[in-house]
DNA sequence: ACAACAAATGAATAAATGTTCATATGTAGA
DNA sequence: TCTACATATGAACATTTATTCATTTGTTGT
């Protein structure tokens, strides 16, 4: 993804104390990784409708493909991704499968999203 | 990106009543669109960096790209992706040009955010 | 007007990602 | 154990996307 330093502005680096500072101040790179990789299960529009249906409780995954317009493949694949990341979490029942919203944090991230949005 | 109505399950909706439901209460799609496309922005960890790093106050291009250990040019494509969307700002100071935060949003996003990651 | 420098842009390329199709797995009932 | 059905998985393909390189734009100082 990255390769080497940026030669960029010749008189090196600007502002040293300010950069300094920051990079002090940042998290961890391998940090911002998860957090980016996080952000990137929400960046798709058939992950966020399944966790928005999945706010008004338990659903199976036919319901879910009906719902999107979508191939059940498609839909269980996805699933995945979200149980993967801990953000859904499912229970059996006979032949079908139940998936509901893992915890809160789900909800409170659409909602800053939304919030940003709605301006 | 879709295609057509999956044929799923013979005995059409598993549960029609709960399906209508959710689909009365889902937001429209365009929103949950752009909902994900929002999110998409923060799913780079290039971009994250960039964000984390303005949260401590405005710095310019160069000192962006000497943070990011990524060419200037990468960092300006990516800034230029994150003034689209309207979560940075700039000005410009005679040849160097300022980004910052365009609001709170952001770092509430951010925070949310990590608050998943961190558990 | 010209040289120097910060930043932006365009084209090209490599990598990642989402979907579909076909098939496999697991469960329930005859 | 055989059939039916809900879900999962793998491979293939098309699309998107992030980066780099080369060049252009815009600004300052001479």
């Amino acid at each position: 993804m990255e390769k080497e330093a940026a030669p960029c502005c010749q008189e090196k680096e600007i502002h040293p104390e300010r950069l300094e500072r920051v990079r002090s101040l940042l998290p961890p790179d391998e940090e911002l990784y998860d957090l980016a990789e996080l952000f990137k299960i929400f960046g798709d529009s058939t992950r966020v409708k399944i966790l928005y249906a999945l706010l008004e409780g338990e659903l199976c995954v036919c319901d879910l493909a009906g719902l999107m317009e979508v191939t059940q493949s498609a839909v269980s694949h996805q699933l995945r991704v979200l149980k993967n990341s801990k953000l859904v979490k499912f229970r059996r029942e006979g032949k079908t499968i139940y998936y509901s919203l893992a915890d809160g944090h789900v909800e409170s991230i659409l909602n800053q999203g939304m919030e940003h949005i709605e301006e």
